[in-house]
DNA sequence: GCCAACGTTGGC
DNA sequence: GCCAACGTTGGC
C-alpha cells in the first residue's frame, strides 16, 4: 500500500492511536475493490513510501478492519469529497491499516534488482495503482530476505 | 519540473 | 459506446 510519507509516513503511523490509520482518500476502483472485496483483517501490508526523494518499502503492517465507508468523501471541506456519494450509498472505503514494525527503507531500487520480484505489480512499469495485492511468494521473500533485523 | 502512462469525463 | 481532452500518478 503506497502512501506519500509527506501525507502519512511510517513515522507518522507509528505516533498514531493504536498505531493505526484509516486509509483515507483511494478515489481508484480497482484499489477500492481490493479493500472492500479482498482483505481481510491481519493480513500482511508492506508500507510503501511514495512519490518522494527514495520510494521504498518502510515497514511491514496489517490489515486491522474490515472496508467501510471512507469518511472524506462526505466532508464537503476535504479534498477527497465525493459529492456523488450519499451514506446511503458510499462509493470509496478504507481498512485501517496498523503498524507492525518499522524497518529499514528497502528502496526501489533494490527490490529491482531481486528477480523473484521482477513480476511484481508495483515494480510493473506504468503501474499507478496506490495498493495492489502481492503474491505470497513475494511477501515471503520480501520479509524474510529482504527485511533486516 | 518533466513527462509517460493511465484513469475518468463528457460530448456526440 | 467511442474517443479526445483532461487530470493524476509517481519515478526520475
Amino acid at each position: 500500500m503506497k502512501s506519500e510519507p509527506a501525507d502519512v509516513s511510517i513515522d507518522d503511523l507509528a505516533t498514531f492511536p493504536n498505531q493505526s490509520v484509516a486509509w483515507y482518500g483511494v478515489r481508484n476502483y480497482q484499489a477500492r475493490n481490493f479493500m472492500r472485496d479482498q482483505m481481510k483483517i491481519g493480513d500482511g501490508v508492506l508500507f510503501y513510501h511514495s512519490n518522494c526523494k527514495v520510494p521504498g518499502i518502510a515497514g511491514v503492517a496489517r490489515v486491522a478492519s474490515l472496508a467501510y465507508p471512507d469518511a472524506t468523501q462526505f466532508d464537503r471541506n476535504n479534498k477527497y469529497f465525493d459529492a456523488k456519494a450519499t451514506p446511503e450509498e458510499p462509493r470509496w472505503f478504507n481498512v485501517d491499516v496498523q503498524l507492525v514494525k518499522k524497518i529499514a527503507l528497502i528502496s526501489l531500487a533494490e527490490l529491482r534488482k531481486h528477480p523473484a520480484l521482477s513480476r511484481m505489480r508495483t515494480l510493473q512499469p506504468g503501474n499507478r495503482l496506490s495498493i495492489t495485492p502481492l503474491d505470497p511468494a513475494e511477501w515471503e521473500y520480501i520479509t524474510t530476505k529482504l527485511v533486516q533485523g
